[in-house]
DNA sequence: AAGGCGTGGAA
DNA sequence: TTTCCAAGCCT
């Protein structure tokens, strides 16, 4: 198995660019932005951060605010804070140098077992299993495993197997080529069973499961919230204010806002919420556009409206979550996807 | 154990 | 349009 797979990955691994290095800084920047997130979305991100950040010591000596902007659009906010608070960790208490083992690597915030272990075999050969999605797939059909996939006993086997099949002198290789694999042939949808170097000794396959398996838990759908935003200009400029620190987009930047319960009027909210929240005095003008956006866990609709400052309460001091900004100054500002889709609206 | 935490592509 | 999901981590 070990021999069939290390060689369908020596003929068939696509030529990325973490691929093309042994720097642990860049193993360890390309595992993280591919938590959850597709190797394709990947690669822009990937290339753009390190050419901003090519140390680790230069990520640690930037700030909070230049990292998030490189990671705008990217989702998962927390894991590019968690990145530069680690690169200060490594900084301050290590003198710039990278750990050399998972164990090391597990401490950091932000590294769990996957990254730890992916992190530690492709960059230092050291002999540690990996299992994410890809590899949960192709073992539960490998071993024909019926059992639910989230359950912690079928993780527990998942890992255990891991380690069984591991090659252990060529652990990198062995573990991308079992995520290789599945990204390439284990698919979720319709596998490509046909070209699998291990389709004669999967079980699935023979007893025409492969389509059924993994088992996972059914997640419940997610809770839909409808909102108001405020499209605030004067003097030129557009009213922006900062997310909490903490939560859903903590520390990216958007328009002012808030939650509007059923049944109330979306923009007499608007109007309390300007005046309680940031102490702005404003007419709710026409709404200029409806946004819908899904995160993984809810759903929102963003009512979308022209407001202008009541004329005497101007000029109005900005505080310190609140800037007015130039189109021109927009780049400064870290935005989420669902704030890019608010700001087109009036462009 | 289960839910919070993003986004975009595919079906 | 909706659903599912993709190199997970943290609480």
């Amino acid at each position: 198995m070990r021999r069939a797979l290390l060689a369908w990955y020596r003929r068939w691994a696509r030529d990325l660019p973490w691929r093309r290095t042994r720097d642990p800084y860049r193993i360890w920047v390309s595992e993280i932005m591919l938590q959850q997130t597709r190797v394709e979305t990947v690669l822009p991100y990937y290339e753009r951060f390190l050419a901003a950040f090519p140390t680790v010591r230069a990520l640690a000596a930037s700030s909070p605010a230049s990292v998030l902007r490189c990671w705008q659009g990217l989702g998962y906010y927390t894991r590019a804070r968690n990145l530069h608070r680690a690169a200060q960790t490594i900084v301050a208490q290590r003198g710039g140098r990278l750990p050399e083992s998972a164990a090391e690597w597990r401490n950091l915030p932000g590294v769990g077992r996957y990254t730890a272990n992916a992190i530690a075999s492709i960059a230092a050969g050291e002999a540690v299993p990996v299992v994410d999605g890809n590899v949960q797939r192709v073992l539960a059909r490998l071993f024909a495993i019926r059992a639910c996939i989230d359950d912690s006993a079928t993780q527990t086997r998942l890992w255990q197997l891991a380690e069984m099949l591991l090659a252990r002198r060529a652990a990198g290789a062995f573990n991308q080529a079992l995520m290789e694999l599945g990204a390439r042939i284990c698919t979720a949808r319709r596998p490509s069973c046909t070209v699998c170097p291990l389709r004669s000794q999967c079980r699935a396959r023979a007893e025409g499961l492969q389509e059924r398996l993994p088992v996972r838990r059914s997640k419940r759908p997610p809770r839909q919230v409808e909102l108001v935003a405020a499209w605030v200009r004067h003097a030129g400029r557009l009213l922006l204010v900062r997310r909490p620190a903490a939560g859903l987009l903590a520390g990216l930047w958007t328009l002012p806002g808030t939650e509007v319960r059923d049944g109330q009027p979306p923009a007499r909210v608007l109007r309390a919420s300007l005046r309680q929240a940031l102490g702005i005095e404003a007419e709710v003008g026409e709404r200029i556009g409806l946004v819908r956006h899904a995160f993984s866990h809810r759903r929102w609709v963003v009512h979308v409206y022209a407001c202008r400052l009541s004329p005497r309460r101007r000029p109005v001091r900005a505080a310190a979550n609140m800037r007015w900004v130039d189109r021109a100054q927009l780049g400064e500002y870290a935005l989420a996807a669902v704030d890019r889709k608010l700001l087109a609206l009036a462009r």
